[in-house]
DNA sequence: CACTATAATGTTATATTGTATCGTCACATG
DNA sequence: CATGTGACGATACAATATAACATTATAGTG
């Protein structure tokens, strides 16, 4: 039993990043033309990427040096609003599939390629949470993440 | 449902340090001074502690400089062998309470006051490791932290 | 439009975390 | 004693993250 059936139109391209601008209004945020550049860089890795990775790739888009600070703040609020996600194992980021719906998020990280997809299983989750309630805890955010070997690298 | 019941007579003091040079033994590993200074560093923290922690603490208890990196070094054998784990979400590491019998912990990372406790839930680690086969992935260490706040300082 | 408050970004500096390299020392073994 | 090996020291450096303050852009408001 994987929770309930969950199917997401996943959104890609345009629809991605509109869906990532909406995400950010309804999280009070503004969509500034820096923000887009960090988003589409994030966009651009297939791995997670590290906050200076993405300073180096908007630096590039933009002819120009954007430091690293910069990007943090903006990630920071791409966490916030849902529109992207901190990997924790890897200190790197990776963008949301679907910023529209809230999940604790799973993610499988491969230790060959670095390539990082992400499930979601409710059920798994939601018994994080409990588990850690029945301790005495008051969970806020899950940190569910996978290390091994990707089906490419196996 | 919790997995099996399962009691550790958790290992303190005394007790704690024979388990870990006995799992280090198991691993081919030696116990030497300098790691058993690490070691009591370790467990001297309530908190999960950065590696540079503890090179100040075993700075502070030999009377000289040590550097970080022979911290690491010997951080990375106690993981290795089980007998400490790293807390990805903190950057830091934590003594294993009961080196002598293995589990995908799950850690709950206190935000207030840092304070981590840990429990071992193997039907929700199985769970994981479960879920993430079926998606093609081959699991390696799972990784499940939660952030929140403790009963404390709740 | 001009003014102003606020948010966003730039700039620089610095703190923290993590690795790499190579030299030295202690100890075991032949 | 010679030699090999593992542990550790020392130094340098790379990568990740935050702090503090200056400057610029933007949204409201009169």
């Amino acid at each position: 039993m994987t929770g309930h059936a969950h199917t997401h139109a996943l959104p890609a391209g345009e629809a991605l990043t509109d869906a990532a601008r909406n995400a950010m209004a309804r999280a009070g945020e503004q969509w500034t033309a820096m923000r887009a550049s960090v988003f589409d860089a994030l966009v651009g890795f297939e791995k997670p990427a590290s906050a200076y990775d993405i300073a180096e790739a908007v630096s590039r888009a933009q002819g120009r040096r954007v430091a690293a600070n910069s990007v943090y703040r903006i990630l920071d609020l791409f966490v916030t609003a849902n529109v992207a996600t901190r990997v924790e194992s890897a200190n790197a980021y990776i963008a949301n599939a679907h910023p529209d719906c809230e999940h604790d998020c799973i993610f499988l990280v491969c230790d060959d390629c670095g390539a990082t997809t992400h499930i979601d299983d409710d059920s798994i989750t939601a018994s994080v949470r409990m588990a850690a309630r029945k301790a005495g805890f008051r969970p806020t955010k899950p940190v569910v993440e996978v290390r091994g070997t990707c089906a490419d690298c196996a």
